[in-house]
RNA sequence: GGGGAGGUCGCAUAGUGGCCUAGUGCGGCGGUUUGCUAAACCGCUGUAGGAGCAAUCCUACCGAGGGUUCGAAUCCCUCCCUCCCCGCCA
């Protein structure tokens, strides 16, 4: 959510912002004309509040039948018009909250402009592509063969887009989370969250997958809670209506959790495999920041996820995300694994700064100084990493021409010191 | 799931229709006193919106939302949550 105050006094920077996303620009002029019609009743209806409670006061001191009556009947006329007032400010109000939450974040400067995913730019490239001597199979050629990913069985149970791990492959994603959390708890300074999987609407609006991106989100039927798309659902909106303290200040935490994404997706594309499904693994890291450290704690972000690429020792680029990218973010940078097998660039994480937007949103404050006024903070996520991904990457760069899978060297004490998988 | 007790200012508590502009204690902040610390005493102490250059003032908020009333922390309705007992259960 955007700062109203934004809003009224740069409603131009705001329109201009919205049009480099490709975003409706008029908006801004519906927000601003309800907000003035809603300050006006405001300033009625507390005038007539005021007056009423002065009289009613008066009134519990009057001795004098008739006069008392007099007052009890002019103020019988009050109620009934602030009742009225009131009435229209809470409809007012529940239209400019929808509004309001409906308008999305603001590109920062940096950000390229951009219509679509083409336009992102790719800033480098690490590690270097493996050279076969033989021809590279796709991951679920390898995973069927070897049977660690049975996909039948998971359509079996749950549809298409489902899948089971068996074996070492259910070895390889635990061994995967408990290092990744590792890593980031010990060397990058997060601390550990396990959170709830699922989760009630406001805290999906919080972080702005509601209202308008709720089409992905699996619903509990008769329940009034939705299954988490990701961690940073439930870990951004930790602190939800809470005040820290400066002294607080950064939190990071990083949280395994499952993930479900009802992606309405044309039935023929990235069916095979395991690239593009409706429940995954992902570690999530969340930082909570004051505003000025914001932009180089997400370079910070950034670094510790390319960490995980490094450390597995495979081939990634980091892409900087075009205006018309962003989601809800102001900026954000995606890493890409290479995946030599199905021969394309496969989306392991995004790291965005949200700046306020979630804050304002969750209600997510902090004091800046002991008796200051308390304001919001910055909020981040970024994965680290999406399991189902960087098993096709493990899986397809170390495959062997017999179809087995060397297990790469940091995960070997997390694997029963396993060398080989197959 | 059944029965009972509750949700009030950072914490603890008082408050059963107007004396509540929500009292008191603790904590916190400032001051007086003081060789230092402590004690004692005095003052201050939330969030949001609005008016004003400012001092300051107004409005709302006693779990949430409705209702009754000139007036609600207080009465009524619905919901949420917490605690205790019983049942069930990983």
């Amino acid at each position: 959510m955007l700062d109203i105050k934004l809003i009224r006094e740069q409603p131009d920077l705001v329109r201009a912002g919205l049009r480099r996303r490709g975003d409706n620009p008029a908006q801004v002029d519906a927000i601003l004309a309800l907000d003035e019609r809603r300050r006006a009743l405001i300033k009625e209806v507390e005038v007539l509040k005021a007056e009423r409670n002065v009289v009613s006061k008066e009134i519990s001191k009057l001795r004098d039948a008739i006069e008392r009556e007099a007052k009890i009947s002019a103020m019988r006329v009050v109620g009934d018009r602030i009742a009225d007032l009131d009435r229209q400010i809470s409809a007012d109000e529940a239209e400019f909250n929808r509004l309001l939450l409906w308008l999305p974040n603001l590109p920062h400067a940096d950000v390229p402009d951009g219509s679509t995913e083409h336009d992102n730019v790719v800033v480098r490239v690490e590690g270097e592509p493996r050279q076969f001597d033989f021809s590279p199979k796709p991951h679920w050629e390898l995973g069927e063969a070897l049977g660690i990913i049975d996909f039948e069985r998971g359509v079996k149970l749950s549809g298409s887009r489902f899948f089971v791990l068996k074996g070492a492959g259910s070895r390889l994603q635990r061994a995967l989370i408990t290092w990744m959390l590792d890593l980031h708890t010990q060397q990058h300074g997060y601390s550990e969250i396990t959170p709830p999987y699922v989760v009630k609407e406001e805290v999906l609006v919080g972080t702005g997958n509601l209202p308008r991106f709720g089409e992905n989100l699996f619903r509990i039927e008769g329940a009034d809670l939705t299954l988490i798309p990701t961690a940073e659902v439930p870990v951004t909106n930790l602190y939800r209506d809470e005040i820290l303290e400066a002294s607080d200040l950064p939190i990071f935490h990083v949280a395994y959790t499952p993930c479900w994404r009802n992606e309405q997706m044309s039935a023929g594309r990235d069916v095979r495999g395991i690239k593009r499904v409706y429940q995954f693994d992902k570690v999530e890291m969340v930082k909570f920041v004051t505003p000025e450290t914001s932009y180089a704690e997400l370079l910070t972000l950034v670094a510790n996820a390319e960490d995980v690429c490094k450390a597995l020792k495979i081939p990634y680029r980091l892409l900087k995300l075009c205006t018309a990218d962003l989601g809800t973010a102001t900026m954000k940078y995606d890493l890409e694994m290479w995946a030599p097998g199905v021969e394309e660039w496969l989306e392991v994480s995004s790291c965005s700064n949200f700046e306020a937007y979630q804050s304002r949103r969750a209600n997510l404050r902090y004091r800046p100084s002991p008796g200051a006024k308390p304001e919001f903070l910055h909020t981040l996520n970024g994965s680290g990493l999406a399991l189902p991904r960087v098993m096709i990457a493990i899986m397809e760069n170390y495959q062997q021409p017999d179809g087995t899978i060397v297990v790469p060297e940091v995960l070997r004490p997390y694997m029963g010191g396993a060398e080989v998988i197959g």
